[in-house]
DNA sequence: ATGAAAGCGCTAACAA
DNA sequence: TTGTTAGCGCTTTCAT
């Protein structure tokens, strides 16, 4: 068996409030400190966390509930969180929930049965019943990427409209004017914001946005798929389409290439996430670019923050909001004039 | 706070043992067993997993140390294992190392420290020095992806040389004699396997391997690159290329792109894993696709089998071997024949 | 600065 | 079947 403190206690013969104080930072007379510093390494011996959790309250666990893990986006932002939260003595449990309202659900109810300390939750579910049990039990609680009603919690979100908006506006600069969008589902934050974005550059450009032009996804690949697709058939004249993330993105580039359509001479096209894969298309596809490492470290430190000022409570409501950045590529057409040219070959 | 056992015992005026049989299959009076139900409902009562770990030494808890996270490969694969293991109360803490072998072992520490019940690991490290620690416990640990020497555990592997030499046959049958491989680092054992395939494919038809047409990157995107790169500039009658992991074949194609190549008029391809990526691809690509559900299966089962069976501990080493599959695709080329044509539009 | 002792919430051995 | 009790390994008063 591993060693308890109580053998460390034997090993010097100090008491256990001694070796306790040496573990937890306090007064400890330094011949003292040596000596337990050598029974430590000659007995091998660890803390238990586990001990000390039933005692403390604490599991220096974080959970992570997610739509989807093998999505880019998610896998990016929980790489960057696990890092910096392990380097801080924290695990990380995340569980995938499938895009699933129900699954998602269970997880948190899941996650509280382990007694987490905290949550980071990019959410399915939009009025956030199942976060308040985290709430009231005071574990704190970030949101990422999404942000939803029926609770006030820290978050960390991007500019979602913003960047939609520039994505537009370059479209429209470019002369096309029939721009389709290939949207997410109507009652996810982001989706809403990208759809607001496209809006908004049209309105300012005053031309008029056409219901035909909007497409609603669910965030899959075979929704870009068949997302292509329609907005295809339905418009005739449409010049361009803004995809509005990764998988639709890739939905889209494969519906594309099923149609035998040619880019940009047939289709102007803007995606969204993963520079590598923008990189792989041909012709290289202009993207808006998320910034997922910077959210990674931004929700981590948010948690790390009211995990360490635990009795300050009432802080204000922390709310982080992140840009996005356009990646140019050679994906969209100048109308009018005649400086691109139509054929690309592989 | 939380109610406890002791609340339930004071609600019912039964004693904890009974509460205890009560939560842990032992035989209550159906009377009892009714009050014992109510008071948890009245009480909001929630095992406390934290207080029965201190006490039966378990923690519920598996650690996942994986190379990369954000790697399509290893994603699915722990989504698969993570849905398994929560439905057996089991939490994942996952650990990405970076492909890094020190930081591959601090996870390992980490993991041990957190206590975790067992460790499902997709090896950096070769001689599995850091994984003793965890067999000396007692912690049983499944070996996914990746077989290496210095430790006898069980293991969930792909029969990497039979679906590599599936690939290479599939090149030489179509008439090419010149065919590079971008392999992964020497010292990875599916890398290696790959390879081996490669050259098995090359012997049974009679057809010398060069050494100029392999490619050794290090299963990154940019070695991708850099990989076409190298094949196609040393080897100018090089007619096809196998490229060995995902990351590498978006690189290839970046690549591909970036000389602007036909495939497969200039050169023929075959990929790994993503299908979705290999139907984006234009003309769509012909892959060997790995079964990352079977393998999170297998793997959830095995480690969940041997945490059951705690005691019969000298039972056989369990190896499974699951197999690839060839996903076809219009990216290869009948050399000498003319049935396929060179050009290919977007 | 250090030691003694209580107790976190649970399980399990023993008695009844 | 059920109750009593002693820990699991730690933290934390309270004395000293």
């Amino acid at each position: 068996m591993a060693a308890t403190m109580k053998d460390i206690s034997r090993y010097t013969g100090l008491g256990l409030a001694t070796i306790s104080s040496y573990f937890n930072g306090g007064n400890v007379r330094e011949k003292n400190r040596k000596k337990i510093e050598e029974a430590i390494s000659a007995l091998h011996y660890e803390v238990n966390e586990v001990a000390r959790g039933l005692k403390t309250n604490e599991t220096k666990t974080i959970g992570v509930v997610i739509p989807e893990l093998n999505n880019i986006f998610c896998a990016e932002i929980i790489t960057g969180m696990e890092d910096i939260l392990r380097s801080q003595g924290y695990a990380t449990i995340v569980c995938d929930c499938r895009t699933n309202e129900a699954l998602e659900k269970e997880a948190m109810d899941f996650l509280l049965k382990k007694r987490v300390d905290g949550l980071i939750n990019m959410p399915v579910d939009t009025h956030g019943q199942n976060l308040l049990q985290f709430q009231n039990k005071g574990k704190p609680i970030v949101l990422i990427d999404r942000r939803i009603t029926g609770i006030r919690c820290d978050c960390v979100l991007v500019d979602n409209r913003n960047a939609a908006r520039e994505a537009t506006e370059l479209l429209l600069q470019k002369g096309h004017t029939e721009i389709g969008i290939i949207s997410g589902p109507r009652d996810v934050y982001t989706s809403e914001e990208r759809l607001k974005g496209y809006v908004e550059a049209h309105q300012k450009a005053r031309i008029p946005v056409q219901e035909s032009l909007i497409y609603h996804g669910d965030y899959t690949i075979e929704s870009g798929v068949q997302g292509l697709d329609r907005l295809v058939r339905r418009n005739p004249h449409m010049t361009a389409v803004f995809v509005t993330n990764y998988e639709m993105t890739l939905g889209s580039v494969i519906g594309i290439n099923e149609r035998n359509l040619s880019v940009p001479g047939d289709l102007s096209v803007i995606g969204y996430d993963n520079q590598a894969f923008a990189r792989a298309c041909s012709p290289t596809l202009t993207i808006v670019s998320q910034p997922t490492g910077e959210i990674a470290r931004e929700a981590a430190e948010i948690i790390l923050h009211r995990l360490r000022e635990k009795e300050e409570q009432d802080e204000e409501q922390i709310v982080r909001i992140c840009q996005g950045e356009m990646i140019p590529g050679r994906s969209v057409r100048t109308m009018g004039g005649c400086d691109e040219t139509l054929s690309v070959r592989n």
